[in-house]
DNA sequence: CATCAATATTGACATCCATGAATATCGACA
DNA sequence: TGTCGATATTCATGGATGTCAATATTGATG
């Protein structure tokens, strides 16, 4: 069988067209990481599903069974990575979504499969 | 203007259709807590993107300066997740991505965008 | 200005985690 | 069987992290 090696620029997800620099996998995986905790993970959720798309402070507490400063340093973690922004109206402060920064990180994961580099002709 | 209520079934990503219940937000976590390290989104890129959509052990020694028990600690990590599996074959080790797996959460994050629950009719 | 409600910050503590040195396991090969 | 190379496991350690109590900040309202 004869066998040609091509190079498939147009192959797959980022992950796996290249191999991940260094200094862009700690930025992404400081978003992964904010992600990787039970409570982040759906306080994002609880915030995209809101109606509106905002969700304040007082709404959050009130779906967990944890101290206030323990919601407001979880949000402060999801703001830090830009997976959220904050706004303040009055005496309330409401969260959204950054859904740029959401995709971004979805887009890497999509798709990550490597088609095979030896090409049958 | 006249406003009616609608239920939106069929929205936008799972985060936002509903709130995750705890449960599922664990288990979701811990896949994105183990790539929330810059060594193993790298090692991730790094199988993904390798010929064949596999790599040995020592390939991937060779391109971090790390110890080769940290490497293999990190693969550990990333195969107790459901991310990677591997496959012992002669003296080598090779390990390769669970594409569905990584997909799962990639559609997790995609179009996280809610809809207004407020429909113009 | 004084008070109250909502949210953020600080500080402390227990637990978890990334890393490497030392060692163990496992397969290949003489 | 004995040795060697590749990989995994164990153990120790310094640093990061989730949580809460106490306190600070900030805006609204009297």
């Amino acid at each position: 069988m004869l066998m040609n090696t091509l190079e498939v620029l147009e192959c797959c997800s980022p992950l796996a067209r290249e191999p991940l620099a260094e200094d862009q996998a700690v930025g992404l995986a400081r978003a992964f990481k904010a992600l990787g905790d039970p409570v982040r993970l759906r306080i994002v959720s609880l915030v995209a599903g809101h109606e509106g798309g905002e969700a304040c402070v007082c709404d959050l507490t009130a779906s967990f069974d944890l101290a206030q400063p323990t919601i407001s340093h979880h949000l402060k973690v999801l703001k830090d990575v830009g997976l959220l922004t904050s706004e303040r109206r009055g005496s309330w402060v409401y969260y959204r979504i950054v859904p740029d920064r959401l995709a971004e990180l979805g887009a890497l994961l999509a798709a990550p499969v490597q088609a095979t580099a030896e090409v049958d002709r």
